[in-house]
DNA sequence: CCCGACCGAGCGATCGATCGGTCGGCCAGC
DNA sequence: GCTGGCCGACCGATCGATCGCTCGGTCGGG
């Protein structure tokens, strides 16, 4: 909303879908989302978070009318962060199926290690959203899982694909592209650019495609 | 049906892998596991985890000390049910590789079809275990990892795999096994072991081995 | 002199856990 | 065959602590 000093303008992140510098969230959130991280949800207090904020508990429902509008706030950053960046990669990839799915393999695997907290809390916090914001969440989780299906699915109606089930392949894609939140942190040893690369690997294979050079 | 031993002897549930008939919960956990699927376990009350054995606050208590050794109790029963058909499954197995592979993997995508709320609470309420059960469980988690590392590492020293990542490669493959557990509802268009079975193609797809005919 | 940002104090509700019981079945002694 | 004692299973009532949230302010910049 403000014109002046917001980092976080859409367009510039689908613009560069590679580029994570930018902080996703504004810093209350990003407290919240580590506190979260830590101790679940239901198991953070409200003064635990106004704390991580640096705020009285006052102080920070001035920002926020309750608990539940933070988780909510953090998700669906997390799920427009990530569909952003999927527009983009499939954009800039064009209509060649095997490079669709390089390149959106590419993006989930750079996403998930850049953003493993948010990742993490989107996958796994479902359950403690309202029923109104769980129904959303769901609906942007499908349309994500929607990108690959579609591009696997037609991959193996063209032949360039070769596995048996493209369905079953595609999920298994995304699940293991998602599973690096669970694992990966920034200190590793392989950095973003160098996992993504073997998953790229590691998707074609699943799907039955040629493996690059 | 077998010549020795009862239905509740646990070396049974060893010799006999595949088979998911005896409930793996004594009924108290076997309630306390579906609300805190529901819920998460610091969203679920203790009221609310009497009510669902059919019993008062007290008698809930005068048969677990407190909340947490119910988690506690379930995340071990868990662990160890999938390690016990895991090393019976490798026991069958032999030494082959291709086979091992196969029939771990077969293992693994059988028990988090069949045991989806157990998988479930076991993967993802790790944050709400105490310290010191945290660490046991995180110990038995990684050493049923070894199991596939084990194997991965093993078939791509005698090239029978040609994947150049053999340990992304696994973890990818348990990976995906594990999010079995996350879409997979025993009433699915698939059974669980038709499930396996396209699991086994694309695990074998994942590391590089032959697809079987 | 007003308004957005923020805080100390405290609200009612609910949390996990505990206390002092009740009740039915089992068993030894006679 | 009866009885007294005992124990595991279970419950109503309630504890102190803490929960999410709110009220009535203070205070500095415009």
């Amino acid at each position: 909303m403000s014109a002046s000093g917001t980092v976080d303008d859409p367009s510039e992140v689908a613009n560069d879908w590679r580029d994570f510098a930018t902080p996703p969230l504004p810093p209350i959130l990003q407290a919240a989302l580590m506190t979260f991280i830590e101790q679940g949800y239901h198991g953070t207090t409200i003064r635990q978070l106004a704390a991580a904020a640096g705020l009285s508990v006052p102080g920070l429902y001035h920002h926020y009318p309750a608990k539940q509008s933070l988780l909510v706030a953090i998700c669906e950053a997390a799920m427009a962060d990530l569909w952003d960046r999927s527009r983009a990669a499939l954009a800039e990839a064009g209509e060649e199926v095997l490079r669709r799915l390089d390149l959106l393999t590419e993006c989930l695997v750079l996403f998930h290690a850049q953003r493993p907290e948010l990742a993490f809390i989107a996958a796994y916090e479902i359950r403690s959203l309202q029923p109104e914001a769980r129904e959303a969440h769901i609906a942007a989780r499908d349309r994500q899982q929607r990108l690959m299906d579609d591009i696997v699915v037609t991959g193996a109606d063209q032949h360039v694909f070769t596995t048996p089930f493209p369905r079953e392949s595609s999920r298994a894609v995304v699940t293991m592209c998602t599973g690096v939140a669970q694992w990966y942190h920034p200190g590793g040893a392989l950095s973003p650019a160098e996992l993504a690369r073997q998953y790229v690997t590691m998707a074609r294979m699943s799907v039955g495609a040629p493996r690059p050079e």
